[in-house]
DNA sequence: ATAGGGTTAG
């Protein structure tokens, strides 16, 4: 049976009440809402969004109201029910060219300029649909602009473009990927509660796997019931991500435990090959390799009946290689080159050459590893970023820098693009080796490239550079990298003392200077007396107190200019308002346009902004969960000095 | 022209 959107209160068993038709919004403010705080939150938010002030309806959406008018009467549909998403059916005429024109700019991988369009679009006469934002999102998340996707995402939920379920699924994709499993799982909670749309199989394979992949097991299995609750056919793939999670935590029970169930719920019949790479992984785990090789031969010898896709074969070639049976993975590596013979029969994908090229690693036959990795090729596979900064990873743990290099330089060629990992990985190789200019270089391409280091990257940059004596070229990478990252006092002392060794003290006082100066800088107590101790040192102790005087008397005097410049403009935006005029047509540059163009103009300017008009009846739920997740694309290594989990980039 | 045919790892 499958349970549609209505049916989500059934979780309310202890109530026990047939509600048939009534309105969802009734339903709950009668019976959810003081059963938990989650749910009188949810009933909270759904008042605010009766109250919420939509933008202003398109033509395109006014002429389906006034079909909707025209045609026959419906029985009526309570007004703040979260709005249903257009149908596909939407996408044509002018919408479908608009669509198409942001089609293209994603194909160019013009993605800004995809982002902006839909957002201009959006009160234009032809507003974007659905689809369109989704591909925008999709493309977003390809390449991993998780913080445009957030940005795009919010303002289309301001302007009331209906999200689908891809749309959801895009989402929760998007918190997974950053690590916010957390977030994910409120996204899915409000999904699941105020959504007019349900959550297809795939939700769930995302839920799963990215619950997994975070540590999250417990919630991931959860997801495997809700999915049953819901209707849904007992997923293979699924329950392979849970079997992976439970084989990564050495649960082996688990293991024999889901795929008991999965058979069981299959009638005993279970030809998806998907779960018997990790079913392998439980016999050995158990040390029952007999059983493990026996499952081998059933599901992979010739006498088959499991449809073994490329991904099933790559569990088992990883189940082979990864204990002891590396022999038998390349024996079966082969037999799947021979059976690959696209587009009819996809038996290896990248995922195939990765896993080999690890075990040859893992054998430590590193030019083996490079030759098959590079035989991708030759079966139209080709190697993403994972894939280079996995083996460049492999080259560096074991000294052969020369060869991480040479992967990197393929990348160039390939047109595969380094991100902060690839780049970190050479440049500690580069320590390692004492390289550290060339691991400077690294460093600083990376910056360049517009990547973002993380704070614990940069420490170890600095550390390396003043161990070898050169303060200067640390400092000016500290100078770049203080407007980009989130300092804490740890790596704003580490570069005060360095200075100090070297009697540059005035560099010190100017480092001060600068924080003062800089908002979004702390200049801690514990950092000023440690300026002070160090300047007591030659007996400048009296210099930070004078600057710190003198920057006090430059702030007053600014807050008063500041004051003056306000109430003149107060003055002159009611002689601008009393000639009829808005002050927007002059172009003032003061604060009296800004006041005024915030109040009442849809500010072309700010396209990173929500079209909200009145600016204040977002929903403030939504937009403060996107803002509450710090997106951290770049936490790559351990924190030499500060944790590198912390949020250490400053906000977009 | 849309939920999936998945994947390996830090």
């Amino acid at each position: 049976m499958a349970l549609s959107k209505p049916t989500f209160l059934t979780h309310l068993k202890t109530l026990a009440k047939p509600h048939h038709r009534s309105p969802p919004s009734f339903i709950t403010l009668r019976c959810l809402s003081f059963n938990t705080p989650e749910e009188a939150a949810a009933e909270r938010r759904r008042r605010k969004r009766r109250l919420r002030i939509e933008p202003p309806l398109s033509s395109a959406q006014r002429s389906q109201q006034q079909a909707q008018q025209m045609s026959p009467p419906k029985p009526i549909q309570n007004p703040n029910a979260p709005k249903v998403p257009e149908p596909v059916t939407v996408l044509t005429g002018n919408r479908l060219n608009l669509h198409n024109k942001i089609l293209k700019l994603i194909r160019e991988n013009d993605l800004d300029e995809a982002a902006l369009y839909t957002r201009h679009s959006v009160y234009s006469n032809c507003r974007p649909a659905i689809y369109t934002v989704n591909a925008v999102l999709n493309a977003q998340l390809r390449q991993s602009k998780y913080a445009d996707l957030l940005s795009l995402h919010r303002f289309i939920t301001l302007a009331g473009i209906a999200p689908n379920v891809i749309t959801h699924n895009l989402i929760f994709q998007t918190y997974l990927d950053c690590k916010k499993p957390d977030t994910a799982l409120e996204h899915y909670k409000q999904f699941t509660n105020e959504s007019p749309v349900n959550p297809s199989p795939t939700t769930y394979r995302i839920l799963a796997k990215g619950l997994v992949d975070n540590g999250k097991l417990e919630k991931a299995l959860e997801m495997k019931e809700e999915m049953a609750e819901k209707g849904l056919a007992p997923d293979p793939v699924v329950y392979s991500y849970l079997m992976l999670g439970c084989a990564r935590s050495g649960d082996s029970d688990g293991i024999f435990k889901l795929f008991e169930e999965l058979k069981e719920k299959k009638d005993g019949v279970l030809e998806d090959g998907v779960v018997y790479g990790s079913l392998m992984k439980g016999y050995f785990m158990r040390g029952m390799d007999k059983e493990a090789m026996e499952c081998y031969e059933e599901t992979c010898g010739d006498n088959s009946k499991v449809k073994m896709s490329a991904v099933a074969y790559n569990y088992v070639l990883d189940a082979l290689s990864k204990n002891g049976k590396f022999d038998e993975a390349l024996r079966l590596f082969d037999r799947m080159k021979n059976e690959h013979s696209p587009p009819r029969r996809f038996a290896v994908n990248l995922g195939s050459f990765n896993v080999i090229a690890d075990g040859y690693c893992a054998e430590g036959k590193f030019k083996e590893a490079m030759e098959v990795f590079r035989l991708m090729g030759d079966y139209r596979c080709s190697p993403d970023t994972l894939s280079f900064n996995n083996l460049i990873d492999q080259f560096c743990q074991n000294g052969l820098l020369a060869e991480a290099e040479e992967l990197y330089g393929d990348m160039g060629d390939k047109g595969v693009s380094p991100d902060e990992y690839t780049y970190v990985l050479l440049m500690d190789a580069c320590f390692k080796m004492k390289r550290i200019d060339d691991g400077a270089s690294y460093f600083r391409k990376m910056v360049e490239l517009g990547l973002r280091p993380n704070l614990a990257v940069y420490n170890r940059l600095v550390d390396e550079l003043v161990k070898v004596g050169k303060v200067e070229e640390a400092k000016s990478f500290y100078d770049t990298m203080v407007k980009k990252l989130k300092m804490n006092d740890a790596s704003y002392k580490f570069m005060m003392k360095a200075l100090s060794d070297v009697g540059k003290l005035d560099e010190v006082l100017k480092m001060v200077d600068e924080m003062l100066d800089d908002e979004s800088a702390d200049f801690s107590e514990e950092l000023q007396e440690f300026v002070k101790d160090e300047l007591r040192k030659v007996g400048r102790e009296d210099d930070l107190t004078k600057l710190m005087e003198e920057k006090e008397r430059l702030k007053a005097e600014a807050k008063a200019r500041e004051i003056e410049a306000a109430e003149a403009a107060k003055r002159s935006a009611k002689a601008a308002v009393s000639s009829l005029l808005p002050s927007k047509l002059f172009g003032n540059k003061d604060e009296s346009q800004s006041t005024m163009a915030s109040e009442s103009t849809i500010d072309s300017s700010s396209g990173g902004e929500a079209p909200v008009q009145d600016g204040s009846q977002g929903p403030i739920e939504e937009a403060t969960v996107i803002e509450s997740v710090a997106v951290d694309t770049n936490s790559t290594s351990e924190a030499t000095v500060a944790d590198s989990n912390a949020v250490d980039t400053k906000p977009f």
